[in-house]
DNA sequence: ACGATACTTCGATGATAGACGAATAACTCT
DNA sequence: AGAGTTATTCGTCTATCATCGAAGTATCGT
């Protein structure tokens, strides 16, 4: 009937504000999962899952699970595309409060991934232990090593106790920002609450955001040999 | 919420059926009056001028009043590429007939930009005469080199006659498809006329989309140095 | 001046679809 | 095995918006 192909249909999929808040979220190229996407969004996620699943059948999205997370991506370039032409003609939307965008900043910077810490700092703490030799990989987990084990101990965390739990050790996790590991585990919680405790890190008034405090910014310093310059990581 | 763009509204206004017909038909560049695109769209005059006040709002279209007639076309180059790269990622599905994907893959070889060329072609076309040394960068323009006034006459093109007018001479359109600059401005205008006075291009039934003629392949060849096989560019 | 044409505004209506609660399935951790 | 997550499906409610009839404004032809 229309000679024209369905342009309408796409549109309508990306002119919903929760659909189109998800896809500018995507537009970095990251693959999230969908509790995050819901969140960003600010729906629940069966409102989400709805929005993902039409966005899926129009072809503007992609999926892949691992174990209980789904996560979600833009379909191919051509979308990312499409967004950014859109960008092109929208007018610019006014920023409501300079804490939203300073906290979107943040998440990416330093955050908690349930009890474990995840973020650049999240990567580089991890990246450095390894370097260090205090851990080595094995698989899908960290082991850790004699030095780790003195090290540790040092740093106040007992090895000893967590292997009396079943939990994972020291389990390998992706990081979304970084899209890198980042350690999790009982030693990676035991690590995250450490850091509370010694006030190297704060949360931030709501969400999931972590600050580096300037005790947590000398600590890392002198005990991980980690850099900063202005509040940032040198990698 | 964000600093981004707000996409959201502009696509929600392409996202309406007979709003999209509506733009879809201006695409060629034509302005047309608020009847004929009420006829296009199979709806009451009152309602098309509605969907047409909404449209204007956002920044999709302008209008200018001729006696009792309003004319309406699209509000710039950004919202016909915008309205492309949509297409680019609708058509998946519903390809009616062979001469209609023909022409979604003409789009991205080569289609005018309003008055100059673009697409694969437009972009190849500028980079060989940069390449050549007819003109070079200058900021966010094009300048012409001395050989360049040469081969531009010898081409059939008077520099000087340019000069006179108020247009920018050559300025750099960024191409939706290829992501990278082509030439526009009076010198683009007038090198595309020359092209379809030539014969060496001609425009399809209907839309932006262009193809190139046996003697536009050889005269590219020939004159650009510009080399093809089975009708597409090689580069 | 008169009706005809082109387009707009206002108001009412009806259909679409976005929102969430409740329940279900799949998975991980203890 | 059981508790706690993550994500999905189903059903219902509600709000938004496209649509058109009726009426209003501006312009043209005669």
């Amino acid at each position: 009937m229309e000679s024209t192909p369905n342009i309408v249909e796409i549109a309508a999929l990306i002119g919903d504000s929760s659909r189109a808040a998800m896809l500018v979220c995507l537009l970095s190229g990251k693959a999230l999962p969908a509790s995050e996407l819901a969140r960003v969004a600010r729906i629940s996620p069966q409102t989400a899952s709805s929005h993902l699943g039409k966005m899926v059948a129009g072809g503007l999205l992609v999926h892949e699970s691992y174990g209980r997370h789904r996560y979600y991506r833009l379909a191919n370039q051509e979308v990312g595309n499409a967004l950014e032409a859109l960008s092109v003609i929208a007018p610019l939307k006014p920023i409501r409060s300079l804490r939203e965008s300073e906290q979107s900043k943040s998440l990416h910077f330093a955050r908690t991934c349930y009890d474990h810490i995840a973020g650049e700092i999240g990567v580089a703490l991890t990246d450095k232990i390894l370097e260090l030799g205090l851990v080595r990989e094995e698989g899908r987990d960290y082991a850790v090593t004699e030095e780790g084990m003195e090290r540790f101990k040092e740093f106040g965390l007992s090895i000893e106790n967590m292997k009396h739990t079943r939990r994972h050790f020291a389990r390998q996790c992706l990081d979304w920002s970084e899209r890198r590991h980042h350690m999790a585990g009982i030693l990676g919680a035991s690590m995250t609450k450490r850091l509370f405790d010694l006030g190297w890190i704060e949360r931030m008034s709501e969400g999931r955001a972590v600050i580096v405090t300037v005790t947590g910014y000398e600590g890392f310093a002198k005990e991980f040999q980690m850099t900063f310059k202005h509040h940032e990581l040198c990698i």
